[in-house]
RNA sequence: GUCAGGGUAGCUCAACGGUGGAGCAGGGCUUUCAUAAGGCCAAGGUUGUGGGUUCGAGUCCCGCCCCUGACACCA
């Protein structure tokens, strides 16, 4: 039987525009999902866009589009946008979809028959300019230090979860899976957040004309973020996540908290079973500085894609950040590592390889040539690398065979050699490229594409024909 | 303020308590299969700071300075 592997992005708030932070997450997540499809596995990647949001209410307006237009425009960007990037996602879900509202409605009952949501009142000082409740320490002279005004005391009727009953099963859940989230400090941040004891969360919301209403009681709409976590198991159907749940859920560190502590309590309320895994990654700055609307330094991934190309680009963001880390995103270092890395580099070694190649194609390869052991050597730690999420390793993993091959050629000098000699010589350099090439698909699929068309390796007769075409990255 | 992580070459980062390394950028030499690409070589650091432990400290201990993050309902 085919192993499954089911992989999630966050659903991104619809109103937001993509930026090359969204890119970061999605496509790291797709990186991982194309790494476990060549492992022959049955890969289900899911992302898509929250709408449920009163955030979406006021994009609409400021927009002055009905709510419903407005939203359909705004994932439509961004499900352009991923295909853009060359995003393989098997699903693109919707808060807004009928198989979400659903879904959701039968968690929240099932949460409510297990007697974990209760009605209560839901009080404190309210600060316009945040939207959101603030509590007294936050407050400077009664005064809210962001906006300079006076939040006011406002109540409302809610539904409660009982977060706080599932306080010892948390902690027993982080004790028994020490990888449960990655990277480590962010998981001893959730860890002590949790044992510093936690209180019951409001989960819905009186007044609001936009939402999933909550089941019998239509004056209240669920809290969105209740709502949007749902999305994971509307995708798959509540049988399908029962079989078999998320194995990786790659989010920012902004969400930590839900996934890692309101989400496992809401499935462990609903007996459903839990994600495997959470993965989070860093913030980025620009040139250093934060991004931020109000500086309107935000960068559109596509554009830089349509520079340098989609594959530098997902390249360079793997490459140049560590998951998990913070990062600083600059064109110039973007262009540094594109001429250094694939275009001197990758790109370079495929044009030296097919022009020698070309002459003396075909070349018939034979499975005792001793590289051929190499490949499987190669992926081992390559394997461990990328199960870890520790992309610009296993990348350099590929980048240092290409500088191994590099110096080869200088030492082997087959420009000079004649016959047999000469072919065994580009023979090895095909191999390796074959190697390589496998390495770095997930990465750069349009560029391993791109490889195999100039390199190709016909398995049933072992021969390798080899015809030089267009440079894979020409210098900027 | 409390807790956590960090401060090492121009930049990004490595270094079980045992002569501080790599990649990129910059410098020199060199090859021609290749995209003014490749290869080789050299240079580059009082490891934030002040003490301490030790035969020996980037690494362990204490103080100080600086940076980042977390400390619940914007997500």
């Amino acid at each position: 039987m085919k192993n499954k592997f089911y992989i999630t992005t966050p659903i991104y708030y619809v109103n937001d525009r993509p930026h090359i932070g969204h890119a970061y997450t999605t496509i790291a997540a797709d990186v991982s999902a194309r790494y476990h499809r060549t492992k022959g596995e049955d890969v289900i990647f899911l992302t898509g866009t929250d709408e449920n949001s009163q955030k979406t209410v006021e994009g609409a307006k400021k927009s002055g589009e009905d709510v419903k237009t407005y939203a359909d425009r705004l994932a439509a960007i961004w499900k352009s946008t991923w295909e853009a990037l060359n995003i393989g996602n098997t699903d693109f879900i919707r808060t807004t979809e009928e198989r979400h509202v659903k879904t959701v409605q039968e968690i929240w009952k099932r949460i409510w028959d297990n007697g974990d949501i209760y009605k209560g009142k839901y009080e404190g000082l309210y600060c316009k300019g945040h939207e959101a409740f603030m509590k007294e320490v936050d407050l400077v002279d009664g005064v809210c230090s962001d906006h300079k005004t006076k939040p006011e005391w406002i109540a409302e009727d809610n539904y409660f979860f009982k977060l706080k009953k599932y306080e010892k099963d948390l902690l027993k859940l982080y004790g028994d899976n020490p990888n449960f989230v990655t990277p480590e400090g962010r998981f001893h941040e959730v860890k002590s957040f949790v044992e510093r004891g936690l209180e019951d969360i409001s989960i819905s919301r009186e007044k609001q004309e936009w939402g999933i209403p909550v089941p019998n009681d239509n004056k209240h709409v669920i809290y969105v973020w209740f709502d949007a976590l749902i999305n994971y198991i509307s995708a798959i159907g509540i049988d399908g996540w029962q079989k078999h749940p998320a194995d990786v859920h790659a989010i920012g560190k902004d969400i930590i908290r839900f996934h890692a502590v309101i989400w496992p309590a809401m499935l462990m309320s609903a007996k459903l079973p839990l994600p495997k895994r959470i993965v989070t990654n860093g913030f980025f700055t620009i040139d250093g500085v934060k991004i931020s609307k109000s500086l309107g330094n935000a960068i559109d991934p596509l554009d830089l894609a349509k520079k340098y190309g989609v594959d530098a680009l997902r390249y360079f963001l793997l490459r140049e950040i560590p998951y998990g880390e913070d990062g600083d995103f600059s064109e110039v270092k973007l262009k540094e590592r594109y001429n250094a890395d694939l275009a001197n580099g990758l790109g370079n070694l495929v044009a030296r390889v097919a022009t020698l190649g070309e002459k003396v194609s075909p070349i018939k390869y034979n499975y005792t040539h001793p590289l051929h052991k190499l490949l499987k050597e190669a992926h081992e730690e390559y394997d461990y690398k990328i199960s870890t999420f520790r992309f610009d390793e296993a990348l350099e993993i590929g980048w240092k065979r290409i500088a191994q091959s590099d110096a080869a050629l200088s030492v082997d000098q087959p420009w000079y050699k004649e016959g047999s000699e000469r072919a065994e010589k580009i023979l090895s350099r095909c191999i390796e490229l074959v190697i390589i090439t496998d390495l770095l698909e997930p990465f750069l699929p349009e560029t391993a594409q791109k490889i195999k068309d100039q390199i190709s390796y016909d398995r049933t007769n072992k021969v390798f024909h080899i015809k030089k075409t267009e440079n894979l990255f020409p210098r900027k």
